[in-house]
DNA sequence: TCCATTCATAAAGACGCTTTATAGACTAGG
DNA sequence: CCTAGTCTATAAAGCGTCTTTATGAATGGA
C-alpha cells in the first residue's frame, strides 16, 4: 500500500527505453535486484502489470507502453523545471530588483553590475531610481528585493544594515576663497550661503543633524531637488552646495572645486534596506556580496563590518 | 546530497496552498516536524531558499512562487495519468482485442460483451472475425490480446489453453429419415451424402479425425466455405451437413432438423489462444472470467476446468 | 550440451523518514 | 505589560523501506 515514487518511474522509463532491467540498472548506478523490486512495487500500487518479463528480456505491456508514453514528456518537464528552480542557485539564473539613490545609481553600482555580468552572465540586474524616503517604501511594499539608501527607521517591516558612510563634499567656484584651503570645518559653514537638497533627502538630513549638534540652525540660501540643479545654482555663484561624494563623482566640474568638511566630519549614512524575515534570492545575495567588495576596494568611502 | 521527491513536492505545494506547516500537516495527516524536515530536504536539494517562515505563517519565496506555479499543474497531470493507469486495474477503462469464430462471435461471445457491458461499462471489447488459423496467426503478430478459436499447436510464441468441446451437429431436411431420431452414430454418417467445411476449418479437422479414428475415409459429396452456404445446400437437398452447435443457434431453420452425433461424440475442440510469455491487461483476464462463467452456465457445452 | 546471461527471490544491513518531546518566538487578549 | 495560545525549529528514538549481497531458475547461443 506504498505510493507510487519518482524513483520508480524513473526505473521503469529507463527499463522501457533500454529493454532490459540489467542494463537499465548499470545505468542508473544501482543493482539489478532493486530495479526488480522498484517495478514490482511500482505495479502493485498501480494494480496493473507493465513489464512483461521473460528470463531474457522486459517489454511493455500494452498498458506500460501507454503510461511510458504519457509518462516520458512528463518527467522531462519537471526535470526542466527543477533544473530551472536549481539554476538559481547556481546564479545562471535570476534576478535583481533594488531601488537605490542616483547617486548610487551612477556610480557605485555601475561596477557593481558590471562585475556581476562578468562572475554571473545569466543575472539580469533591474534598478530604479528613487530618494531615501520611497526607496524604504518600494522595500516595504515588495516592488524591489531590497534598497540601498540612506538610513530609514527599523520597523517591524524594514530591516535596515549600515553600508558605509558616503562623506559630503562643499563645492564652490574655483575663484572662491576656499580654493586655496584642503578642507573646510563644519562651523565654517554656517557662514556661507549654503544650497542644499530639499528637506526628505538623506543628505540634507545628515546636514541638519550636524548642525543640530553644533547647536548651529540651517539656513540655506536656496534649496533644489535635483544635484544637477544645485550644481548650476552654485557655478551661477547662488552659494556654495554640500554633495556627496559619490555624486560629485559623475558631474564632470571643470570651474568648480570640492572640498571635504571637517570637524566633525560630515558624512550620510549608506544602509541595506530590506523587509524584515523576508530571505533574498541568491542572485541578491551575489548582488550583495559583489558590493561589499567594491566597497572594502574604495578607500574614499568608510565601509563597515558586515555584521549588523 | 538526497534527490528530489514526489512527497517533498506534494508537501511544498501543501504548505504553499494553506500558507501555514501545520495546516498543511493536518491535511496531509502527518505531523508538523516533518514536514519541516520534507521541506528543508527539499530546498537543500534544489539549492534554494523556497518558503519564508515566520513563526505565523509561511510565505513562498519569489523562486518558491514561480516554482509553486509551474510545479503544481505539472503533478495534477502526473496524477490523471497515474490514474488513467489505476483505471485498468478498476476496469473503469480498457479494451479487449480479440479474435474468434465467426460461430462463437454472434453466439457465446455476445453474451460475454452483453454481461460485461453492465458490470464494467468503461470497457470496450473489439472483436474480430476468422477461422482458427487466421486466429492463430494474429495472435501472434500481436494484432489482437488472444484468440478463441480451433486448437493450434503449441510453439514457442503461442500459448494454448483449451476451453470447452463443442458438440457437431448433423442437419438435415426434416423430410429425411433421421427426423424421427434423437441421435445418429459417426458410423452412419460414412452411408450418407455428407457437406461439409473446407479443409483448413476446425469442424473439418475434427471430423476428419474423428473418421480416421474409425478407419473410415472423408468422402464429402461437397464442400462449403461458410456455414451459410453449407445450410443452403442442405435445404436444396444436396445431403446432409456437420455444423457446430453454436453455429447452429443463430440459424433459424423452420425446414431443417439437427441431432446430436454420437458414438463415439463428434466434437471440436474450442481454446484460449495466446502469447506466450505476455500477460493479459485486466479488461481482457475479466472478459475471460465472464466467458468462464458463462461456459459453466451452459450445460450444452462441456467445459473443461481453468486448469490447463 | 554447456556456458553465459537475464530476471526473480531471500536475507541482512544501511539509510531515511516519521513521530514524540521540547524549545523559541511571535500574536492576541486581558 | 503580561500571559496564554499558536506556530515553526530541533533533537532523539523507533520504525519502515530500500539497497545490496548471495543465490536460484530459465533461456538462448556456441
Amino acid at each position: 500500500m506504498t505510493s507510487v515514487t519518482l524513483r520508480q518511474m524513473r526505473a521503469f522509463l529507463a527499463i522501457v527505453r533500454l529493454g532490459s532491467f540489467t542494463a537499465a540498472a548499470r545505468q542508473l548506478h544501482l543493482t539489478q535486484p532493486a530495479l526488480t523490486v522498484q517495478l514490482r512495487q511500482l505495479e502493485q500500487a498501480l494494480g496493473v502489470r507493465l513489464l512483461d518479463r521473460t528470463t531474457r528480456t522486459a517489454t511493455p505491456t500494452r498498458i506500460g507502453a501507454e503510461f511510458a508514453r504519457a509518462l516520458a514528456p512528463l518527467l522531462a518537464e519537471l526535470d526542466t523545471v527543477l533544473e530551472r528552480v536549481q539554476d538559481h542557485a547556481t546564479l545562471r539564473t535570476g534576478r535583481v530588483d533594488l531601488a537605490t539613490l542616483p547617486s548610487l545609481a551612477s556610480t557605485v553600482l555601475p561596477e557593481v553590475i558590471a562585475r556581476l555580468r562578468v562572475s554571473s552572465p545569466g543575472l539580469r540586474v533591474r534598478m530604479r531610481e528613487a530618494v531615501t524616503g520611497p526607496v524604504g517604501e518600494m522595500v516595504r511594499a515588495g516592488l524591489v528585493d531590497f534598497g540601498i539608501g540612506g538610513s530609514v527607521a527599523e520597523d517591524g517591516e524594514l530591516e535596515v544594515q549600515h553600508l558605509f558612510d558616503d562623506p559630503l563634499l562643499l563645492i564652490f567656484p574655483r575663484e572662491h576663497g576656499f580654493a586655496a584651503r584642503c578642507s573646510v570645518t563644519l562651523r565654517e559653514l554656517g557662514e556661507v550661503p549654503l544650497l542644499l537638497p530639499e528637506a526628505n533627502s538623506g543628505i540634507r538630513h545628515a546636514v541638519d543633524q550636524a548642525f543640530a549638534a553644533l547647536g548651529l540652525p540651517v539656513q540655506p540660501a536656496q534649496e533644489a531637488v535635483s544635484t544637477g540643479t544645485l550644481v548650476g545654482m552654485v557655478r551661477a555663484g547662488l552659494g556654495l552646495g554640500v554633495l556627496p561624494s559619490t555624486a560629485v563623482e559623475m558631474q564632470v566640474i571643470p570651474d568648480l572645486r570640492a572640498l571635504p568638511i571637517g570637524g566633525p566630519p560630515l558624512t550620510r549614512p549608506i544602509a541595506l534596506v530590506r523587509r524584515a524575515g523576508r530571505s533574498l534570492s541568491p542572485a541578491a545575495e551575489a548582488f550583495l556580496a559583489v558590493l561589499r567588495e567594491c566597497l572594502a576596494r574604495r578607500s574614499d568611502l568608510q565601509p563597515v563590518s558586515q555584521g549588523d
